[in-house]
DNA sequence: GTCTATATCTGGATAGAC
DNA sequence: GTCTATCCAGATATAGAC
């Protein structure tokens, strides 16, 4: 079984578009929204989602007034209320969606055994799913602090996670023999690191012409030198 | 000669405590500053300072209001703008006093020329400078966008100019001949995400009851590996 | 030098027309 | 469903007393 994964299959194997995860934003929160009709809102949502994070990202949900967003979304004040009731709710939603989408990581890693494939699976499904949904990992990453204190404590758990998700890898990996004897923990905290360095300094690898297979690429070797090297 | 570092020698070496660092802020800035006697303003200087990185990291600068800032520093709003003229002339203030302090990291480097020793104490000395100042190092990471187009400039390329300090030791001792050849510019970008993580992630660590001379170590350990492993 | 009181404005939120 | 007009809390910033 070929356990390599290429960034494009990736990308084509997922829903992943701004619309399909606005209609998953609709189908989540038909309650509060006032819109009805499918079509209608998940366009709009589109439009609104999009500025949000674009507005966000670059100066912060806070510094983001909804006049601001108004404008950028091409809709009045009155239609974005119609969407959510309060700015604190607009976070909130894209803050739960940014989180549903680590499920993909997890399935992601069955049918996979051996250690070694696993590892490297691991981080190349996070490092694309990053890729393709940067806006939504930096947003989440940068707006963790301004979460009510029941959505802040799931950032921090969906952290992780995730990092336990590859610390585990490393473990069964080293009962299998396959790999060294390390402090997992601090392992596993570096990696989630350089995993999460990807969306944050996109503007760096960017310049650098670095792709994202590139950089997937050269972490599975770094992490491995030391996984399999002989013990020092 | 041991080049080797303690953190309580670093700590002891610097004069980095809130009160110095204050002190620099009102010599750089008396102009603005309408406050002439030294004593006077340096002891505000550090209650209004501290306040404001405790609220801004807390919550954000931009959601951190200056009646927020007033109660905390217990200061009149009066009073504190005879420290500033605006709250984005205290951003600059505060965001100008951070890089400064990088000027350590360089000095450090003197009189050591062993490629292995000067990446470790590259490193080291980053981290305990971060750990030192972790507040004014994670307001410079996460205000960095909020910042006037000069500052942001400023941020940047001081991002860009540690990491090439940990990519020329890279080069040099691969000139050498102790290092393998590697991407200097890939290993130091994550090197540099990893040096970060350090007080992005205060919580974790703390939780974890990891030590700044324990991350160091195994930062030094884990790049060594890589650097120093037999061709792959 | 520091405070209180206040002017001025911005931005979140809503009512009601269309 | 969407827009315009408006309300009002809360923010920045300043004036002037002490």
């Amino acid at each position: 079984m070929d356990t390599d994964l290429k960034f494009e299959t990736f990308r084509r194997q997922f829903c992943l578009s701004m619309e399909d995860l606005c209609r998953e934003v609709f189908l989540g929160n038909r309650e509060t929204i006032k819109i009805k009709k499918e079509g209608v809102a998940v366009k709009n949502l589109v439009k609104i989602l999009d500025a949000a994070l674009t507005l966000s990202n670059a100066k912060g949900f806070a510094a983001m007034s909804l006049r601001d967003l108004s404008r950028e979304a091409g809709l009045s004040m009155g239609a974005l209320y119609t969407y959510f009731s309060s700015k604190e709710e607009l976070l909130h939603m894209i803050q739960r969606q940014s989180a549903m989408v680590i499920q993909v990581l997890i399935d992601q890693l069955r049918d996979i055994d051996d250690p070694r494939a696993r590892l490297r699976r691991a981080i190349q499904a996070h490092l694309f799913l990053s890729e393709i949904l940067h806006q939504w990992f930096y947003f989440a990453y940068m707006e963790t602090k301004n979460l009510a204190k029941e959505d802040h404590k799931r950032a921090i758990e969906s952290e992780l996670f995730t990092e336990k998700i590859i610390t585990d890898i490393m473990a069964e990996g080293r009962k299998a023999g396959v790999f060294q004897e390390v402090d997992t923990g601090l392992l596993g905290a570096v990696v989630k690191a350089m995993l999460q360095d990807w969306y944050l300094k996109r503007w760096k690898y960017a310049r650098r012409k670095v792709t994202v297979e590139k950089y997937a690429e050269f972490v599975v070797e770094f992490v491995e030198a030391y996984l399999l090297a002989p013990q020092s």
